[in-house]
DNA sequence: GTCCCGCGCAAAGAAACCGTCAAGATCGCG
DNA sequence: CGCGATCTTGACGGTTTCTTTGCGCGGGAC
């Protein structure tokens, strides 16, 4: 999970942001000054800084500078203040982004979505790993424990991969139909039947009694993982 | 030096920015719609694009997606629409940074020195080693084993360049197809099978049983490495 | 006990896909 | 303008994959 800290001493437009980034799992940590915003960048170490710079106690610039001496965190900058040799000064003394006052609560999220996605694919867990075989999303391979790959078949590979991004919790007929063939083969279950057959053949150890690849009769199937 | 790629159809606007990025030493490519632009893109290798989003040719948000397809250089949108959903859209596509018109040149020079300073200290490998052969992505060079060097054509540089940026992953036909042929010929799955053809020749050791270009039916290739 | 529905299993024809070869078409260059 | 390299396009056979059909099993309803 992607934890941002907010320095700002606006107590209205911190609580906004808390709502607003809690709502989408980001883990929020904030500070009302920069000798306190730079003390909780050091506990915390979060992953994003968005940082006023219009701060009571300090320069905004300061506060860059000093949390840029020894972090590479994406900073982005608020301000009220829109004029040109601001933003310069702002941008060179290591900020990635700056967005002038008043803006858009959802194009912040974006910038910040942009800023995140740079530092890396902290984002998902792409390998699925149920015990007796491995789904790698990314990838898009399966293989056995013992790694020896698994040929899947365009279709045996989306069934499997709609299934393990729900991985643990049943996923109705229906639901996997429309997934992979599409809306207008919600009721084809004998598809289902047939190449969730496959998929057992190849991946579970004895096809016959499935221990991962689960039917829940009458509702729809289960990726168990172990 | 920092080459840049600027995208945009206003002469003037592109005069300015060739005048203003050359005097400050950096190597200025341009283009005038999006078509040429990816096409530039891929045959420079710039380290970070501008691109306008009022293409003549292309919806903005498809040029960002056709270079984000493939590379991670950092990209400036400019734009004379200053709508928070389109933002949010470009943002969301993969641009880095979003500058409405008018802007002063400072603060895009400075926006660029920021964007340039994350990419400073890559761990980028340039070099994929697959075995039988080596991909020397910097100098856009093939060689085999032996170290002895293999021509390859534009095309067959380009489809060889997508695959070992993923390498180990596999690559759908329509993205290969979008990233060489461009958009337009996301259907024309026959040049993959021909040129692929043509690279196994030339790289694999049996052609007829390929080890690193593999197909995965129906999906698309996979480099395999090692 | 019997019926019936959902499920697993196997297999075969149809359809889509892939590799290969080779003949135009096009482009760049001298 | 001619030439070679490169890119497009077409045809064909072999293979993989998808769809469809049929049959048997087993549990729950009656």
């Amino acid at each position: 999970m992607t934890s941002v800290l907010v320095i700002d001493d606006e107590t209205a437009l911190l609580r906004a942001l808390r709502i607003n980034l809690s709502a989408r799992d980001y883990t929020v940590h904030t500070a009302t000054d920069g000798i306190s915003g730079l003390a909780v960048m050091a506990r915390d170490h979060p992953d994003v800084v968005i940082v006023d710079l219009g701060l009571p106690d300090m320069d905004g610039t300061d506060v860059i500078a000093g949390i840029r001496g020894w972090s590479t965190a994406p900073i982005i900058v608020l301000s009220a203040r829109g004029e040109e040799a601001q933003k310069v000064h702002a941008l060179d003394a290591g900020a990635d982004d700056y967005v002038t006052k008043p803006f858009g609560m959802n194009e912040l999220l974006a910038r910040l979505r942009a800023a995140t996605r740079r530092i890396g694919p902290t984002t998902d867990e792409p390998i699925v790993d149920v015990g007796d075989f491995v789904i790698d999303l990314a990838s898009k391979r399966v293989a056995l424990r013992g790694g020896e790959p698994v040929r899947v078949t365009p279709t045996e590979w989306q069934l499997l991969e709609v299934l393990a991004r729900h991985r643990g919790r049943l996923v109705t007929s229906r639901q996997l139909l429309q997934q992979v063939w599409g809306p207008a083969y919600e009721t084809e279950t004998h598809y289902l039947r047939v190449y969730m057959a496959q998929l057992r053949r190849k991946l579970e150890p004895d096809p016959a009694r499935p221990r991962h690849l689960l039917t829940e009769p009458g509702m729809g199937y289960r990726l168990h993982d172990e």
